[in-house]
DNA sequence: CGTTCTATCGAACATCGTTCTATTGTATCG
DNA sequence: CGATACAATAGAACGATGTTCGATAGAACG
């Protein structure tokens, strides 16, 4: 069973979410296609599986790192945290989303988030809402961000800046009068880094969330 | 051309990603299989080309709604609007967030949201990230409540309400002193409205933003 | 020894995306 | 008008994948 996991979670780094077959995995394992449905019923639960097997780890990390005088801030060391993993695992993000909470070290994850709004001097309804807009955050611009390029650029045939900057040739031959935002940015997204994206929008985030909090 | 997408979308809508087939397509529009590979490449661009197409009404939808005094209130409406079509379009959720402006609407989305960041006092850079926390926000809340429910769900076997309830009975019965959080939002969580959710999780941003352009 | 349970294996099946070739309709041109 | 090129359609065939199923072997136990 850990074998199992263990393996799945391997091929899911190595060549992503397509790469993991039951097939692949009974040769990486030196077994028969069917063994595997003895401890998993489905791909869906294999992948659920796998992804709780990640956030173990995750979970762990995230626990270190909190403890601080202030909530928001360890609030902010977690979805930091989560953010890294979800970054170098680009399939973890798809499927973390679903079922969010179902998983036990998803479910603790979502608790240990949940725990630090409890020191914040808020309404139950509002820690509520304050633990799904930062996990919903986190998610949603982790698997975004954590989307895997074309296959070019997987293979080295294309660097990631060249990825980009044709991208950002393509925004610019765009119509400046349409599109004025666009050009108006475009020379911030040729030299943006993922991870202070993700920070400063966090950092909006939680600068509501202090405000509410201290009124 | 415009007919293929019409189906693809309608297929979309009625049972969900997995009932996208070529051959249930083909069906539909009483042609075979190999035509639809006449206009379109994959099924990725057929995808891709659907979400889009959904698009336009969003876009539309969105442009009526802007031109306050406040472009934060504006902000908040399109939000909104996107929020909406991906609530009741489990399928665009997951297709929205790959590749945002590449796809023609897409792309004027994006210009719509960001135009409203130029008239906030604001560094370039901020406008960027403002902008990307601000779909992130949206694509990764809207997609996570928009999941399918499962099969028994959607047949009406079971209720939105049991299911719901059956959650939170599990909820409950967990170890109040590990999970203190879930046990003090269970009660919120059980009447809870995901629009609602949204909407606060969505102002704690608009709150951050709004104190960053004042500063 | 017989029985039951755990665990493994791989052939077989249905379905899906995709490719390929053949064919039909339709416009354009000599 | 006939020929030719091109837009468009159709469906058989291929390879890959998730899943099912029955066969089988070892271990545990009475």
């Amino acid at each position: 069973m850990e074998a199992v996991l263990t393996e799945a979670v391997a091929l899911l780094d190595e060549a992503g979410e397509s790469a993991l077959t039951f097939r692949a995995l009974a040769a990486r394992l030196g077994g028969g296609v069917g063994s595997i449905y003895w401890y998993v019923s489905s791909k869906d639960e294999l992948l659920d599986r796998a992804a709780d097997h990640v956030l173990a780890d995750v979970l762990r990390a995230a626990e270190m790192l909190t403890g601080s005088d202030d909530p928001i801030d360890d609030l902010r060391a977690i979805a930091m945290t989560l953010f890294d993993a979800i970054a170098d695992r680009p399939w973890l993000g798809a499927y973390f989303m679903r079922n969010t909470g179902v998983q036990p070290h998803g479910m603790k994850l979502y608790e240990l988030i949940g725990e630090q709004t409890l020191r914040l001097d808020l309404t139950r309804r509002e820690r509520f809402h304050a633990v799904s807009a930062v996990i919903g955050y986190v998610v949603g611009i982790a698997a975004d961000m954590g989307q895997q390029p074309p296959q070019e650029v997987r293979d080295g045939e294309v660097s990631r800046e060249d990825y980009l900057s044709r991208f950002v040739a393509q925004w610019r031959a765009m119509d400046a009068d349409q599109y004025p935002f666009v050009h108006h940015i475009v020379d911030d997204f040729e030299v943006h880094d993922d991870a202070d994206q993700f920070s400063a929008g966090l950092d909006l985030l939680l600068a509501g969330l202090r405000l509410q909090a201290g009124a």
